[in-house]
DNA sequence: CCGCGGGCCTGAGAGC
DNA sequence: TGCTCTCAGGCCCGCG
């Protein structure tokens, strides 16, 4: 599911509830994430204070007290659900019973806050680890992650220099997170088709420059920034899985151009072409044929 | 080093 | 009220 906008929505979502609060209760329904959880995670967790909830591309990472990182990832169908003091149970004592929660809410904590939350991933391809924080350049997960997408870092010399010589599609260099980290297949069609670039034209040709430096690259980050950030804005995509914390859905989905929209006119202006799905590494692509080239 | 396909899981929806 | 097949927002790993 979640890409870097949902996973920003769903942090800003988190934030309120966990910064400055204390784990009081860390309940570990099913350990058996992408990776098990440790044998000693809830131990570790309770007591610690979280001192900031920060993102790193679709990564969540959570600043303790005790000097660890709590990292948590959404993988395809993971979200996180803030309840309130007395929305699942009886207020005032906490009474954790496992009825209260759903077949796939896998990690609960109760918060010093007076907020519960729940993880919630039917495929298990998320995960949560805990390192210490000292460690984490060294934290095999994060290491190799290229630069964040709205970050200064990330601009159209940095793009074309990471895409030199690479005989792959645009397409599949943009999801590679070693060359910009936290966009996934939704975000990539559609800053492709804002860009009117092909995904199916080799990454290497991006670097190429035919007239000005950058000619190609310039106007596909401004894209990536801009689709992000009006996602972002818009809480994110809701297809199957994603929610905000509180439960709403995000709305970005009625603003795809392109993504899920085989058939459809494509909205560039004066185009005439219609949306295509085809398939790029075991996955759909969507795009114009027309004013993509 | 690089690029590709498989695999990890469950559930929704289409088609029969 | 079924059953089977395809597909899904991610990413690690092993292969050639």
């Amino acid at each position: 599911m979640p890409e870097l906008p949902e996973v920003e929505t769903v942090r800003r979502g988190l934030a309120p509830a966990m910064e400055d609060a204390r784990f009081d209760e860390v309940f570990a329904h099913r350990g058996d994430l992408r990776w098990p959880l440790p044998e000693d995670f809830a131990a570790r967790l309770k007591g610690q204070t979280v001192t900031g909830l920060g993102r790193r591309a679709k990564y969540l990472l959570a600043d303790l007290s005790s000097g660890d990182v709590l990292l948590m990832h959404l993988g395809m169908s993971g979200s996180f659900r803030v309840l309130r003091d007395g929305a699942a149970q009886t207020p005032g004592v906490f009474h954790h019973r496992r009825s209260d929660f759903g077949k796939h809410d896998h990690v609960v904590f109760r918060m010093s806050s007076g907020a519960t939350i729940a993880f919630n991933d039917p495929r298990r391809f998320g995960c949560m680890k805990l390192f210490p924080r000292r460690a984490i350049e060294d934290e095999p997960l994060l290491r190799a992650l290229g630069p964040e997408p709205l970050g200064n870092e990330f601009d159209a010399g940095m793009l074309a220099k990471a895409c030199a010589g690479k005989k792959t599609s645009v397409k599949a260099a943009l999801l590679d997170q070693r060359i910009v980290a936290g966009l996934g297949n939704i975000y990539v069609c559609e800053a492709l088709n804002r860009s009117r670039i092909s995904p199916r034209r080799s990454a290497a040709t991006l670097a190429t420059r035919s007239g000005a430096p950058q000619e190609r690259t310039g106007p596909l980050v401004e894209a990536i920034k801009a689709v992000l950030t009006d996602a972002i804005e818009a809480g994110g995509s809701s297809l199957r899985d994603h929610r905000q914390t509180d439960g709403e859905l995000g709305y970005f989905q009625h603003r795809f151009r392109v993504y899920d929209r085989e058939g459809k006119p494509c909205p560039t202006r004066g185009c005439k072409g219609t949306i295509r799905r085809i398939v790029q590494g075991g996955r759909s692509t969507f795009f114009c044929p027309v004013c993509q080239k």
